[in-house]
DNA sequence: TGTACATCAGTGAACGCGCGTTCACTGATGTAC
DNA sequence: TGTACATCAGTGAACGCGCGTTCACTGATGTAC
Protein backbone atom coordinates (compact mmCIF):
# COMPACT_ATOMS: atom_id res chain seq x y z
CA UNK A 1 0.00 0.00 0.00
CA UNK A 2 0.93 3.21 -0.11
CA UNK A 3 -0.55 6.27 1.06
CA UNK A 4 -4.44 5.97 3.35
CA UNK A 5 -7.11 6.55 1.38
CA UNK A 6 -8.13 9.75 4.07
CA UNK A 7 -4.58 11.38 2.85
CA UNK A 8 -5.99 11.05 -0.56
CA UNK A 9 -9.58 12.73 0.41
CA UNK A 10 -7.53 15.25 2.30
CA UNK A 11 -5.51 16.24 -0.72
CA UNK A 12 -8.27 16.15 -2.66
CA UNK A 13 -10.77 18.71 -0.42
CA UNK A 14 -7.44 20.90 -0.58
CA UNK A 15 -7.96 21.23 -4.49
CA UNK A 16 -11.09 21.64 -4.79
CA UNK A 17 -10.94 24.63 -1.62
CA UNK A 18 -8.24 26.10 -3.59
CA UNK A 19 -10.19 25.88 -6.95
CA UNK A 20 -13.69 27.43 -5.02
CA UNK A 21 -11.06 30.18 -3.91
CA UNK A 22 -9.71 31.12 -7.36
CA UNK A 23 -12.97 30.70 -9.27
CA UNK A 24 -14.62 33.23 -6.63
CA UNK A 25 -11.91 35.64 -7.28
CA UNK A 26 -11.35 35.25 -11.65
CA UNK A 27 -14.23 33.02 -12.44
CA UNK A 28 -14.13 29.27 -14.16
CA UNK A 29 -11.69 30.35 -17.32
CA UNK A 30 -9.06 32.79 -15.98
CA UNK A 31 -8.22 30.00 -13.42
CA UNK A 32 -5.87 27.34 -14.57
CA UNK A 33 -4.92 23.46 -13.18
CA UNK A 34 -1.65 25.30 -12.61
CA UNK A 35 -3.05 28.49 -10.63
CA UNK A 36 -5.11 25.83 -8.64
CA UNK A 37 -2.97 23.27 -7.82
CA UNK A 38 0.11 26.30 -6.86
CA UNK A 39 -2.53 27.27 -5.00
CA UNK A 40 -3.19 24.19 -3.23
CA UNK A 41 0.57 23.89 -2.47
CA UNK A 42 1.05 20.87 -5.18
CA UNK A 43 2.09 20.43 -8.47
CA UNK A 44 0.48 20.85 -12.21
CA UNK A 45 0.59 16.76 -13.16
CA UNK A 46 -0.77 15.20 -10.02
CA UNK A 47 -4.14 17.21 -10.65
CA UNK A 48 -5.53 14.20 -12.69
CA UNK A 49 -4.47 11.55 -9.91
CA UNK A 50 -7.69 13.30 -8.63
CA UNK A 51 -10.00 14.97 -11.32
CA UNK A 52 -10.85 13.81 -15.02
CA UNK A 53 -10.62 17.05 -16.29
CA UNK A 54 -10.53 20.90 -14.98
CA UNK A 55 -14.23 21.12 -16.31
CA UNK A 56 -15.45 18.45 -13.36
CA UNK A 57 -14.29 21.09 -10.53
CA UNK A 58 -17.02 23.68 -11.30
CA UNK A 59 -19.73 21.63 -10.12
CA UNK A 60 -18.17 20.34 -7.02
CA UNK A 61 -16.22 23.59 -6.37
CA UNK A 62 -19.95 25.02 -6.52
CA UNK A 63 -21.33 23.22 -3.98
CA UNK A 64 -18.45 22.98 -1.58
CA UNK A 65 -19.54 26.57 -0.24
CA UNK A 66 -22.76 24.86 1.29
CA UNK A 67 -20.93 22.52 3.28
CA UNK A 68 -17.97 24.39 3.88
CA UNK A 69 -18.02 28.56 4.54
CA UNK A 70 -21.34 28.65 3.92
CA UNK A 71 -21.39 26.22 7.14
CA UNK A 72 -19.28 28.10 8.85
CA UNK A 73 -20.92 31.74 7.99
CA UNK A 74 -24.59 29.99 9.18
CA UNK A 75 -22.60 29.00 12.66
CA UNK A 76 -20.96 32.69 13.36
CA UNK A 77 -24.12 34.27 12.67
CA UNK A 78 -25.90 31.99 15.30
CA UNK A 79 -28.39 30.74 12.85
CA UNK A 80 -30.49 27.98 14.08
CA UNK A 81 -32.08 26.28 10.74
CA UNK A 82 -34.96 24.78 12.88
CA UNK A 83 -35.87 27.46 14.58
CA UNK A 84 -35.97 30.50 12.92
CA UNK A 85 -38.17 33.81 13.04
CA UNK A 86 -38.40 37.01 10.53
CA UNK A 87 -35.89 38.99 12.70
CA UNK A 88 -33.13 36.32 11.99
CA UNK A 89 -34.62 36.20 8.45
CA UNK A 90 -34.36 40.06 8.48
CA UNK A 91 -30.17 39.55 9.85
CA UNK A 92 -29.46 37.17 7.02
CA UNK A 93 -30.48 39.33 4.44
CA UNK A 94 -28.43 41.79 6.16
CA UNK A 95 -25.64 40.31 5.96
CA UNK A 96 -25.75 38.92 2.71
CA UNK A 97 -26.38 42.30 1.50
CA UNK A 98 -23.51 43.98 3.36
CA UNK A 99 -20.24 46.01 2.15
CA UNK A 100 -18.49 43.22 4.06
CA UNK A 101 -20.13 40.97 1.81
CA UNK A 102 -19.23 42.27 -0.97
CA UNK A 103 -15.76 42.98 -0.08
CA UNK A 104 -15.23 39.39 1.23
CA UNK A 105 -14.61 37.72 -2.82
CA UNK A 106 -12.86 34.84 -1.10
CA UNK A 107 -15.80 33.31 0.97
CA UNK A 108 -18.12 35.02 -0.90
CA UNK A 109 -21.41 33.45 -1.81
CA UNK A 110 -20.58 31.55 -5.39
CA UNK A 111 -24.52 32.59 -6.38
CA UNK A 112 -23.54 36.36 -6.64
CA UNK A 113 -19.33 35.49 -7.65
CA UNK A 114 -20.49 32.95 -10.52
CA UNK A 115 -23.73 34.22 -12.00
CA UNK A 116 -22.75 34.30 -15.50
CA UNK A 117 -19.72 31.44 -15.63
CA UNK A 118 -22.79 29.20 -13.71
CA UNK A 119 -25.48 29.89 -16.79
CA UNK A 120 -22.96 28.94 -19.47
CA UNK A 121 -22.13 25.63 -17.97
CA UNK A 122 -22.91 22.03 -17.84
CA UNK A 123 -26.75 21.25 -16.45
CA UNK A 124 -24.62 19.68 -13.27
CA UNK A 125 -23.09 22.62 -12.31
CA UNK A 126 -26.35 24.51 -12.86
CA UNK A 127 -27.43 22.09 -10.47
CA UNK A 128 -25.37 22.86 -7.83
CA UNK A 129 -26.19 26.49 -8.52
CA UNK A 130 -29.67 25.40 -7.37
CA UNK A 131 -28.78 23.38 -4.43
CA UNK A 132 -27.32 26.85 -3.15
CA UNK A 133 -30.64 28.57 -3.92
CA UNK A 134 -32.65 26.15 -2.61
CA UNK A 135 -30.91 26.33 0.79
CA UNK A 136 -31.09 30.11 1.11
CA UNK A 137 -35.24 29.69 -0.11
CA UNK A 138 -35.60 27.35 2.51
CA UNK A 139 -33.97 29.25 5.17
CA UNK A 140 -36.29 32.79 4.32
CA UNK A 141 -39.15 30.36 3.67
CA UNK A 142 -38.89 29.01 7.64
CA UNK A 143 -38.06 32.21 8.86
CA UNK A 144 -41.03 33.51 7.59
CA UNK A 145 -43.76 30.27 7.70
CA UNK A 146 -45.40 31.39 10.85
CA UNK A 147 -46.22 34.42 10.33
CA UNK A 148 -47.34 34.47 6.50
CA UNK A 149 -49.31 32.22 4.24
CA UNK A 150 -46.82 33.55 1.13
CA UNK A 151 -43.84 32.08 2.55
CA UNK A 152 -42.64 30.51 -0.79
CA UNK A 153 -43.15 33.44 -2.67
CA UNK A 154 -42.05 35.91 -0.28
CA UNK A 155 -38.61 33.47 0.12
CA UNK A 156 -37.99 33.49 -3.31
CA UNK A 157 -38.51 37.19 -3.90
CA UNK A 158 -35.84 37.85 -1.52
CA UNK A 159 -33.63 35.93 -2.86
CA UNK A 160 -33.89 37.55 -5.86
CA UNK A 161 -33.48 41.11 -3.81
CA UNK A 162 -30.44 40.05 -2.36
CA UNK A 163 -28.83 37.82 -5.30
CA UNK A 164 -29.90 41.05 -7.72
CA UNK A 165 -28.65 44.03 -5.40
CA UNK A 166 -25.29 42.26 -4.59
CA UNK A 167 -24.60 41.15 -8.43
CA UNK A 168 -25.72 44.59 -9.45
CA UNK A 169 -23.46 46.24 -6.61
CA UNK A 170 -20.72 43.97 -8.10
CA UNK A 171 -20.72 45.56 -10.93
CA UNK A 172 -20.70 49.10 -10.59
CA UNK A 173 -17.09 51.36 -10.45
CA UNK A 174 -18.58 54.22 -8.28
CA UNK A 175 -19.42 52.42 -5.18
CA UNK A 176 -21.82 55.19 -3.97
CA UNK A 177 -24.10 53.93 -6.52
CA UNK A 178 -23.72 50.22 -5.30
CA UNK A 179 -24.02 51.49 -1.69
CA UNK A 180 -27.38 52.84 -2.29
CA UNK A 181 -28.64 49.78 -4.69
CA UNK A 182 -27.89 47.58 -1.42
CA UNK A 183 -29.26 49.93 1.06
CA UNK A 184 -32.41 50.49 -1.32
CA UNK A 185 -32.73 46.28 -1.31
CA UNK A 186 -32.37 46.01 2.25
CA UNK A 187 -35.28 48.34 3.00
CA UNK A 188 -37.64 46.52 0.48
CA UNK A 189 -36.57 43.69 1.61
CA UNK A 190 -37.38 44.09 4.87
CA UNK A 191 -41.03 45.57 4.11
CA UNK A 192 -41.58 42.19 2.45
CA UNK A 193 -40.43 40.35 5.73
CA UNK A 194 -42.19 42.02 8.31
CA UNK A 195 -45.57 43.05 6.27
CA UNK B 1 -8.51 59.03 -51.42
CA UNK B 2 -10.07 55.16 -50.21
CA UNK B 3 -13.03 54.04 -48.40
CA UNK B 4 -15.62 56.96 -47.03
CA UNK B 5 -15.81 57.58 -43.15
CA UNK B 6 -19.17 56.36 -42.89
CA UNK B 7 -18.24 53.23 -44.83
CA UNK B 8 -15.35 52.51 -42.19
CA UNK B 9 -17.91 53.73 -39.62
CA UNK B 10 -20.56 51.28 -40.67
CA UNK B 11 -18.17 48.43 -40.76
CA UNK B 12 -17.10 49.60 -37.00
CA UNK B 13 -20.96 49.25 -35.69
CA UNK B 14 -20.91 46.15 -37.87
CA UNK B 15 -18.13 44.46 -35.48
CA UNK B 16 -19.70 46.21 -32.27
CA UNK B 17 -22.74 44.34 -32.86
CA UNK B 18 -21.68 41.15 -33.97
CA UNK B 19 -19.41 41.47 -30.42
CA UNK B 20 -22.44 42.22 -28.62
CA UNK B 21 -24.04 39.24 -30.15
CA UNK B 22 -21.51 36.79 -29.25
CA UNK B 23 -20.30 38.45 -25.61
CA UNK B 24 -24.42 38.15 -25.24
CA UNK B 25 -24.21 34.44 -25.80
CA UNK B 26 -20.98 33.11 -24.35
CA UNK B 27 -19.23 35.84 -22.37
CA UNK B 28 -16.24 38.30 -23.50
CA UNK B 29 -13.48 35.19 -22.60
CA UNK B 30 -15.00 32.32 -24.90
CA UNK B 31 -15.31 34.57 -28.05
CA UNK B 32 -12.62 35.01 -29.98
CA UNK B 33 -11.30 37.98 -32.60
CA UNK B 34 -11.59 35.24 -35.64
CA UNK B 35 -15.49 34.63 -34.10
CA UNK B 36 -16.16 38.17 -34.12
CA UNK B 37 -15.44 38.98 -37.36
CA UNK B 38 -16.51 36.15 -39.24
CA UNK B 39 -20.25 36.95 -37.87
CA UNK B 40 -19.37 40.36 -39.14
CA UNK B 41 -18.42 39.04 -42.41
CA UNK B 42 -14.76 39.66 -42.23
CA UNK B 43 -11.64 38.04 -41.56
CA UNK B 44 -9.45 38.31 -38.39
CA UNK B 45 -6.69 40.92 -39.78
CA UNK B 46 -8.58 43.77 -39.98
CA UNK B 47 -9.87 44.14 -36.29
CA UNK B 48 -6.63 46.00 -35.74
CA UNK B 49 -7.86 48.87 -38.49
CA UNK B 50 -10.73 49.47 -36.43
CA UNK B 51 -9.96 48.76 -32.54
CA UNK B 52 -6.18 48.56 -30.53
CA UNK B 53 -7.52 45.45 -28.91
CA UNK B 54 -10.10 43.19 -27.94
CA UNK B 55 -10.89 44.36 -23.85
CA UNK B 56 -11.39 47.49 -25.73
CA UNK B 57 -14.69 46.15 -27.32
CA UNK B 58 -16.00 45.26 -23.97
CA UNK B 59 -17.30 48.63 -22.84
CA UNK B 60 -18.83 49.47 -26.57
CA UNK B 61 -20.41 45.98 -26.70
CA UNK B 62 -22.23 46.69 -23.54
CA UNK B 63 -22.92 50.80 -23.47
CA UNK B 64 -23.97 49.68 -27.14
CA UNK B 65 -27.32 47.83 -26.22
CA UNK B 66 -29.00 51.05 -24.72
CA UNK B 67 -29.02 53.03 -28.27
CA UNK B 68 -29.49 49.49 -30.18
CA UNK B 69 -31.58 46.99 -29.31
CA UNK B 70 -32.70 48.43 -26.11
CA UNK B 71 -34.18 51.88 -27.74
CA UNK B 72 -35.72 49.03 -30.16
CA UNK B 73 -37.77 47.41 -27.47
CA UNK B 74 -38.30 50.53 -25.64
CA UNK B 75 -39.98 52.08 -28.82
CA UNK B 76 -42.12 48.63 -29.35
CA UNK B 77 -43.41 48.29 -26.30
CA UNK B 78 -44.43 51.92 -26.83
CA UNK B 79 -42.69 53.52 -24.08
CA UNK B 80 -42.39 57.61 -23.95
CA UNK B 81 -39.67 58.47 -21.15
CA UNK B 82 -41.43 61.43 -20.56
CA UNK B 83 -44.81 60.26 -19.89
CA UNK B 84 -44.55 57.39 -17.60
CA UNK B 85 -47.32 55.81 -14.74
CA UNK B 86 -47.12 52.98 -12.60
CA UNK B 87 -48.87 50.76 -15.00
CA UNK B 88 -46.33 51.19 -17.64
CA UNK B 89 -43.84 50.68 -15.14
CA UNK B 90 -45.25 47.26 -14.26
CA UNK B 91 -45.53 46.28 -18.11
CA UNK B 92 -41.68 47.05 -18.44
CA UNK B 93 -41.20 45.04 -15.58
CA UNK B 94 -43.36 42.09 -15.98
CA UNK B 95 -41.57 42.21 -19.95
CA UNK B 96 -37.96 42.02 -18.44
CA UNK B 97 -39.06 39.34 -16.44
CA UNK B 98 -40.56 37.13 -18.67
CA UNK B 99 -39.77 33.82 -20.07
CA UNK B 100 -39.16 35.47 -23.75
CA UNK B 101 -36.62 37.83 -22.15
CA UNK B 102 -34.72 35.02 -20.59
CA UNK B 103 -35.06 32.55 -23.86
CA UNK B 104 -33.96 35.68 -26.16
CA UNK B 105 -30.05 35.68 -25.80
CA UNK B 106 -29.69 37.45 -28.24
CA UNK B 107 -31.17 40.36 -27.45
CA UNK B 108 -30.87 40.08 -23.89
CA UNK B 109 -30.02 42.88 -21.79
CA UNK B 110 -26.58 42.49 -20.89
CA UNK B 111 -26.74 43.32 -17.32
CA UNK B 112 -28.13 39.84 -16.95
CA UNK B 113 -26.14 38.54 -19.49
CA UNK B 114 -22.99 39.43 -18.74
CA UNK B 115 -23.06 40.11 -14.67
CA UNK B 116 -19.58 38.02 -13.96
CA UNK B 117 -17.86 39.06 -16.94
CA UNK B 118 -18.47 43.04 -16.15
CA UNK B 119 -17.73 42.20 -12.71
CA UNK B 120 -14.24 41.08 -13.44
CA UNK B 121 -13.64 43.74 -16.03
CA UNK B 122 -12.05 47.05 -16.37
CA UNK B 123 -13.91 50.26 -14.36
CA UNK B 124 -14.42 51.35 -18.34
CA UNK B 125 -16.57 48.30 -18.90
CA UNK B 126 -18.39 48.65 -15.69
CA UNK B 127 -19.30 52.55 -16.49
CA UNK B 128 -20.80 51.18 -19.37
CA UNK B 129 -22.58 48.61 -17.11
CA UNK B 130 -23.49 51.36 -14.81
CA UNK B 131 -25.13 53.86 -17.35
CA UNK B 132 -27.16 50.72 -18.17
CA UNK B 133 -28.79 50.60 -14.43
CA UNK B 134 -29.00 54.31 -14.75
CA UNK B 135 -31.27 54.51 -17.53
CA UNK B 136 -33.30 51.57 -16.35
CA UNK B 137 -33.69 53.06 -12.74
CA UNK B 138 -34.80 56.09 -14.53
CA UNK B 139 -37.24 54.85 -16.19
CA UNK B 140 -38.81 53.26 -13.40
CA UNK B 141 -38.34 56.40 -11.11
CA UNK B 142 -40.43 58.55 -13.69
CA UNK B 143 -43.20 55.70 -13.32
CA UNK B 144 -43.23 56.27 -9.79
CA UNK B 145 -42.62 59.91 -8.92
CA UNK B 146 -45.61 61.13 -9.07
CA UNK B 147 -47.07 58.60 -6.83
CA UNK B 148 -44.39 57.80 -4.51
CA UNK B 149 -42.56 60.41 -2.20
CA UNK B 150 -39.44 57.30 -2.18
CA UNK B 151 -39.71 57.00 -5.83
CA UNK B 152 -35.56 56.25 -5.84
CA UNK B 153 -35.24 53.70 -3.54
CA UNK B 154 -38.05 52.03 -5.10
CA UNK B 155 -36.85 52.03 -8.44
CA UNK B 156 -33.33 50.51 -7.08
CA UNK B 157 -35.36 47.99 -5.33
CA UNK B 158 -37.43 47.27 -8.60
CA UNK B 159 -33.86 46.69 -10.84
CA UNK B 160 -32.76 44.71 -8.33
CA UNK B 161 -35.28 42.52 -8.71
CA UNK B 162 -35.85 42.22 -12.05
CA UNK B 163 -31.86 41.89 -12.35
CA UNK B 164 -31.34 39.18 -9.35
CA UNK B 165 -34.61 37.19 -10.79
CA UNK B 166 -33.01 36.57 -13.95
CA UNK B 167 -29.67 36.00 -13.10
CA UNK B 168 -31.39 33.69 -10.86
CA UNK B 169 -33.62 32.24 -13.42
CA UNK B 170 -30.55 32.11 -16.26
CA UNK B 171 -28.32 29.41 -13.44
CA UNK B 172 -30.75 27.12 -12.92
CA UNK B 173 -31.34 24.10 -15.12
CA UNK B 174 -34.71 23.26 -13.64
CA UNK B 175 -36.98 25.64 -15.71
CA UNK B 176 -39.78 25.20 -12.94
CA UNK B 177 -37.74 26.75 -10.41
CA UNK B 178 -36.57 29.47 -12.88
CA UNK B 179 -40.22 30.33 -13.87
CA UNK B 180 -41.31 30.52 -10.00
CA UNK B 181 -38.39 32.77 -9.35
CA UNK B 182 -39.31 34.75 -12.44
CA UNK B 183 -43.23 34.81 -11.04
CA UNK B 184 -42.22 35.71 -7.35
CA UNK B 185 -40.20 38.94 -8.47
CA UNK B 186 -43.13 39.83 -10.90
CA UNK B 187 -45.42 39.84 -7.92
CA UNK B 188 -43.29 41.09 -5.45
CA UNK B 189 -42.33 44.02 -7.78
CA UNK B 190 -46.10 44.79 -8.81
CA UNK B 191 -46.59 45.16 -4.52
CA UNK B 192 -43.86 47.40 -4.53
CA UNK B 193 -44.99 49.43 -7.75
CA UNK B 194 -48.65 49.73 -7.07
CA UNK B 195 -48.46 50.01 -2.90
C1' DT C 1 -16.48 61.65 -69.41
C1' DG C 2 -12.32 58.78 -68.98
C1' DT C 3 -7.94 57.30 -67.08
C1' DA C 4 -3.97 57.10 -63.89
C1' DC C 5 -3.02 57.16 -59.33
C1' DA C 6 -2.74 57.36 -54.16
C1' DT C 7 -4.90 55.62 -50.16
C1' DC C 8 -5.99 52.48 -46.83
C1' DA C 9 -9.70 48.80 -45.56
C1' DG C 10 -9.45 44.15 -45.80
C1' DT C 11 -6.81 39.63 -46.29
C1' DG C 12 -4.66 35.59 -44.52
C1' DA C 13 -0.23 33.55 -43.25
C1' DA C 14 2.75 33.55 -39.42
C1' DC C 15 4.37 34.34 -34.62
C1' DG C 16 4.53 33.64 -29.79
C1' DC C 17 2.51 32.47 -25.79
C1' DG C 18 -0.37 30.09 -22.48
C1' DC C 19 -3.02 26.38 -21.07
C1' DG C 20 -5.18 21.60 -20.64
C1' DT C 21 -3.56 17.25 -20.71
C1' DT C 22 -0.22 13.25 -20.98
C1' DC C 23 3.45 10.49 -19.46
C1' DA C 24 7.71 8.41 -17.77
C1' DC C 25 9.74 8.95 -13.43
C1' DT C 26 10.59 9.14 -8.36
C1' DG C 27 10.15 8.68 -3.78
C1' DA C 28 7.13 8.47 0.43
C1' DT C 29 4.14 5.28 2.60
C1' DG C 30 2.32 1.16 4.70
C1' DT C 31 2.47 -3.95 4.56
C1' DA C 32 4.46 -8.66 4.63
C1' DC C 33 7.46 -11.48 6.78
C1' DT D 1 11.44 -4.70 15.90
C1' DG D 2 13.65 -4.44 11.39
C1' DT D 3 14.03 -4.83 6.41
C1' DA D 4 12.60 -5.61 1.58
C1' DC D 5 9.11 -4.56 -1.33
C1' DA D 6 4.84 -3.11 -3.93
C1' DT D 7 1.97 0.74 -4.60
C1' DC D 8 0.59 4.92 -6.31
C1' DA D 9 0.49 10.14 -5.08
C1' DG D 10 3.17 13.60 -6.69
C1' DT D 11 6.61 15.66 -10.10
C1' DG D 12 7.85 18.34 -14.02
C1' DA D 13 9.08 18.09 -18.90
C1' DA D 14 6.78 17.82 -23.17
C1' DC D 15 2.92 17.97 -26.55
C1' DG D 16 -0.63 20.02 -29.22
C1' DC D 17 -3.81 23.29 -29.89
C1' DG D 18 -6.07 27.75 -29.92
C1' DC D 19 -6.01 32.52 -29.65
C1' DG D 20 -4.49 37.56 -29.68
C1' DT D 21 -1.76 40.14 -32.39
C1' DT D 22 1.42 41.49 -36.32
C1' DC D 23 2.59 42.28 -40.94
C1' DA D 24 3.45 42.29 -45.89
C1' DC D 25 0.22 42.22 -49.42
C1' DT D 26 -3.83 43.24 -52.47
C1' DG D 27 -7.45 45.39 -54.49
C1' DA D 28 -11.62 48.47 -54.13
C1' DT D 29 -12.52 53.24 -53.79
C1' DG D 30 -12.63 58.14 -54.72
C1' DT D 31 -9.88 62.04 -56.53
C1' DA D 32 -7.03 64.74 -59.78
C1' DC D 33 -6.56 66.15 -64.16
Amino acid sequence: MSYSAEHKQQVRAKIVESARVLFNRHGFESVTIDGIMEFAGLTRGGFYNHFKSKESLYSEAVSSFLMGRGAQWRAEAGIDPSNLDPEMARQMIHSYLSTEHLHNLDDQCPMIALPSDVARAKPEVQSSYQTLLEGMVSLFERGLENHSNQARHKALSLAALCVGGMVLAKSLPNSDLAKEVQSAARVSADEITLQ
